[in-house]
DNA sequence: TTTTTACAAGTAAGCACTTACTTACCAGAA
DNA sequence: TTCTGGTAAGTAAGTGCTTACTTGTAAAAA
């Protein structure tokens, strides 16, 4: 928990709170600063940074938009807060620490069923940020680059090392982790971006998100083809099929000697 | 660098050079307007809507300023017309028809691992529309809500209707059509997004579309886990399965009603 | 000739950001 | 307690620059 810089210092001593800063009145200077990050995060998540001015960041936060650049040298400034704020906070640690239990048991489907539901509640209750985090990366924001990496790369590796150690306990077939990865983590947030994005009136599937988590490690486990189909499937050699497992044994040779790669 | 590639092909008919289209001379009307379409779509897609100037838009066609308003009103005007064409000219029809053989077959790989490809290689040579897509999205634009209707929405009804098809012939799990085709379209539809969007280095996963769509149809199909551990965990009734499959059932019942496709 | 394609040179509105000034607050001297 | 001065919180009204969009005019094509 880095409850990094901000607010903190600035004690208001005993006195009357006076102010809930929603329009007018005075505010201490980092209560004040915390409202416009609130806002801006708002706007810029909805109208993207262009989009957004800043007066009308100002409008928002109930003050002039002198106050805004009292806290925030510029507007890139501001931008920058709000991503390095969220992007440091969000620390995939905890989340990780959470699945530890699971994974000692070996519990696959409890595995992969709790990352889908931390992700999916992620998203859920922080939807500006989501947004915010999709406008950045379409605008090649350096920040947004930052996340990716401190996020979304350690997630996928940590769970491509978790991948691998039951692909060697025979409990998963031996694909290469990494797509089995993409391919679930992908599930899941792209249901995350239809939800909060695409559809957000959920006209084609709306279903709660444990139910989400369970169905989509449900398919990633055991496929959606029957158990007749399936073992057909898998020990017949049908000319595609065959091109296919030919295909996946050589990647798993590739995937072997790349072993290095933490 | 910034000189104009675009231009090359409007044959001047044998007639005084003059005009090459990458800055001054003279163009049929329709042409030039193409051009600038072509332009504007690059340009907004890189930087968004509010982010691209017009100004920025007529000096990489080559033109005044004034020239970009003679073909469109407005702004906004040259933004609708971009989605207009692009949403209108992607059919998903063809896609669909392509896959016509491999779904009287039955062949299931065939059909989704296609299906894949086809969104896949759509992004790939069409980046650009992809990344203006995303920003349109985000804005809310009601351009996107149709692009979303005629094809994604479309799709994934279309997808839906065949997995019915075959829970039916007993080749698929019953599980809800839909969960079974957002998975699906997720693994792939992310793909692409990290491709095209957050990690264009492909510094995770770097595989050939053909593959990727192979492997997920993989995953789709017949799931990562082990045989021996799938048998054990569909079999096996815990808690948590069985309160899913009591979903799962009222869904089916709901789905029947709805069976409007042949 | 007329029509179409083009652009230089606008204009008014909007933008990020600044300046010069006012107000609220509180510690400590009287 | 009551003054009082230092300072942080606040603003109205700019600054200069950029924006979307126009106008008047020239010239190539038909």
């Amino acid at each position: 928990m880095s409850k990094s810089i901000e607010t903190q210092k600035n004690a208001p001593p005993g006195r009357a709170p006076r102010n809930d800063g929603s329009s007018g009145g005075r505010m201490a200077g980092g209560e004040r600063r915390q409202q416009i990050v609130r806002v801006a995060m708002r706007l810029f998540s909805q109208r993207g940074f262009s989009g957004t001015t800043t007066r009308e960041i100002a409008q928002e936060a109930g003050v002039s938009e002198a106050m805004v650049f009292k806290h925030f040298a510029t507007k890139e400034d501001l931008y920058a807060a709000i991503l390095d704020h969220k992007a440091c906070a969000g620390d995939m640690g905890d989340a990780c620490a959470a699945l530890g239990g699971a994974m000692e048991r070996g519990d696959d489907a409890a595995v992969f069923s709790g990352l889908a539901q931390g992700v999916l509640h992620f998203h859920e209750h922080d939807t500006d940020f989501a947004r915010l985090l999709m406008h950045s990366a379409l605008q090649g924001h350096e920040l947004f680059q930052m996340f990716w990496e401190r996020n979304v790369r350690q997630m996928a590796r940590f769970l491509c090392g978790y991948i691998r150690e039951r692909q060697q306990a025979g409990a998963l077939r031996d694909m290469e982790p990494m797509v089995i990865a993409r391919a679930f983590i992908g599930m899941t947030l792209y249901h995350s971006l239809v939800n909060i994005i695409f559809d957000p009136q959920r006209s084609l599937l709306d279903i709660p998100n444990e139910r989400a988590a369970q169905e989509f490690t449900e398919i990633l486990l055991h496929g959606v083809a029957t158990q007749a189909t399936a073992g057909k499937s898998i020990t017949k050699p049908s000319g595609q099929k065959k091109g296919l497992s030919t295909v996946r044994q050589s990647v798993a040779i590739a995937a072997k000697k790349k072993k290095s790669r933490s």
